[in-house]
DNA sequence: TTCAACCACGCAATCGTTTGCGTACCCAGA
DNA sequence: TCTGGGTACGCAAACGATTGCGTGGTTGAA
């Protein structure tokens, strides 16, 4: 490997100057330094970012720890996160959570012995108790990324469900639908819970009541199951909310195997947009959120808590947009006051 | 931070005796392992990843670089690749190549500055001239992961092609199919260069005669327009092969915006199923790729190349399953003389 | 001529480990 | 009393950068 020695040796100057040419951290005579650029330039010195890492302290590097599932959404975040930790001059480090507190700290410990300078963390229904707690004692510098636990003491960053699950049940209302049910995640998981929340606001904006019977809560593999249960009911639901993307699979898997036609026997909205929503019988109407976006704030912010561990905490919620598209049973009109996006 | 110092002054034992008896490297008495442990236990000593690398030369980490594009599949495969590396105590650096020669350079530099123990790379299209070359020079342990270009010296895992799309080609062409077209990516990408050589294959044996104007090997998101050309033509074709995933999502675009019903209007197969491929009307017929076994064996051949720099270079390509739905026109029949999955 | 101010650069300590050599001690056998 | 072989541990030199503190040389004003 060529190391700062070579290059200074070969440009007869020390290493000391070396290291301020190409750090540009004081100054040096132009001819010196031409001759240590063209002495980089052909050894092919390019630094090493371990030494350098164990003098400076940093590492220029993150972790991102969330889990690794098949959720279409996942890739546009990595994307969005690289990209704008590229541009910062940072790398990335990725670590599967599974979803569960044991792999979660296992997963942060090695992030931690790798000295990164900060985390990007989904935390799992577990985190708050169980994992939370060492990484505001080991001072890490932490962004909580899509799901936003409450009193953390930590930013965060993620969609706006509340308000976006609220739109689309009173959508659902305003079409005659009276038994409008809702499938979604755990509990446990707080987009989850918010989105059920939501489900309860939107339910009396239009002046429904809230059957408990109507709602499944329930883990992803087990959403399709779920929703036959629904529709087993004695009254069962006319439309249904998807909270996510694997409820959105299993509510169609579900109608599939009923013979229910979605968007005429079966009203359906969904959270969480996917690429192929718009190829299905029919569309799939659905709110897509901003994952890039939310990618992006929550590097910028885990950047400013690096620069600045002091400040005070922020928790920041990213509005989704509406896709109006035809299986909530409209034929393409847009919702009234609702900033609506149109399919080309 | 807590170091090594401070556990061997609690302790009462020099630094060296710390870390053999952290690392298990050398006989140390009963008693003094004890005391160093409790004093490694009451002061939370990890370990700093960064100072051993220093001095040991490896890092326990791999670098991934690879187009990040919206690809459902390549969720899968960073699942796989995280969960092997893991089990091996290493880490995943994610690098972002964007598919272009610079991106790629850039990125590969970066992971060796990071000073990776190896380096997964799907190469771009310029790779095997622009950025192979580095890799080798530099001596950097390097398999070549799902795009297996020719003539590299290196190693490579990736899907078999030329066999699987000869399959789906020759299964239309039993199906009636005079006019069989294909749509796929580029063609300096590997991949789609053997599933265009397949598909001249599958022709022959389906003793059908090659015609240039049916295949479109096109960039990603010209794949729709590409599809419409085709239908455009004097003889429009009844079946077509959609090479990857852009194509399958371009042709179905087309095919909705041109009101062809698919699998009754136009056969369609289709290589790399999506999770959705059976809730579409109707069901796709596609080749499932082993993603998660393409990862895997490409982070055990690495991690053997690792060990052992000087073994021959191998490429193992890996044969996906065909899934057979109806989206070809058949009614759930198997294919005879393959080995399909049904689907549940 | 002297001296301050400034410019251009180098010395050597430092970061937290690993590890090749030693050294001090103990005990058994001659 | 030596000596030889163990056992249990410590010293100090790397690893490859960054950086505080100097030092030698030139210049211009007094």
């Amino acid at each position: 490997m060529v190391t700062m020695r070579d290059v200074a040796e070969l440009a007869g100057v020390s290493i000391t100057t070396v290291s301020h040419v190409v750090n540009k951290t004081r100054p040096v005579a132009q001819s010196t330094a031409e001759r240590v650029l063209a002495a980089v330039e052909s050894t092919g010195y390019t630094g090493d970012a371990i030494a350098r890492s164990l003098v400076t302290g940093g590492t220029r590097s993150i972790g991102l720890a969330l889990p690794l599932t098949g959720d279409p959404q996942l890739m546009a975040l990595l994307r969005a996160v690289d990209a704008e930790l590229n541009a910062a001059g940072h790398t990335l480090i990725l670590a599967d959570t599974h979803d569960q507190p044991e792999t979660e700290t296992a997963a942060i410990r090695s992030l931690r012995s790798r000295r990164v300078d900060g985390v990007l963390l989904t935390p799992s229904p577990g985190a708050p108790e169980l994992v939370l707690p060492e990484l505001r004692r080991a001072g890490v510098p932490t962004v909580l990324l899509g799901r936003l636990p409450e009193n953390t003491g930590i930013d965060q960053v993620g969609p706006e469900n509340v308000q976006a699950t609220s739109d689309l049940v009173r959508h659902l209302g305003e079409l005659g639908h009276r038994r409008i049910a809702l499938v979604t995640g755990p509990d446990g998981v707080s987009t989850a819970a918010e989105r059920a929340l939501g489900y309860r606001l939107g339910l009396g904006r239009a002046k429904l009541v809230w059957d408990s019977e109507l709602v499944a809560s329930v883990p992803t593999e087990d959403s399709a199951s779920a929703m036959e249960r629904l529709l087993d009911l004695p009254g069962p639901p006319t439309a249904v909310v998807a909270g996510d993307h694997p409820a959105l699979v299993g509510v169609l898997r579900a109608a599939r195997r009923r013979g229910l036609r979605v968007g005429t026997d079966l009203a359906l909205v969904a959270h969480e947009d996917v690429d192929w929503g718009d190829l299905l019988d029919p569309p799939i109407t659905a709110t897509a959120q901003p994952v890039a976006e939310i990618g992006r704030t929550a590097v910028r912010m885990l950047l400013e808590r690096i620069a600045d561990p002091e400040r005070a905490p922020r928790t920041v919620r990213l509005p989704p947009t509406l896709v109006h598209r035809q299986s909530c049973g409209c034929s393409h009109q847009p919702i009234p006051d609702q900033h609506t996006r149109q399919e080309p």
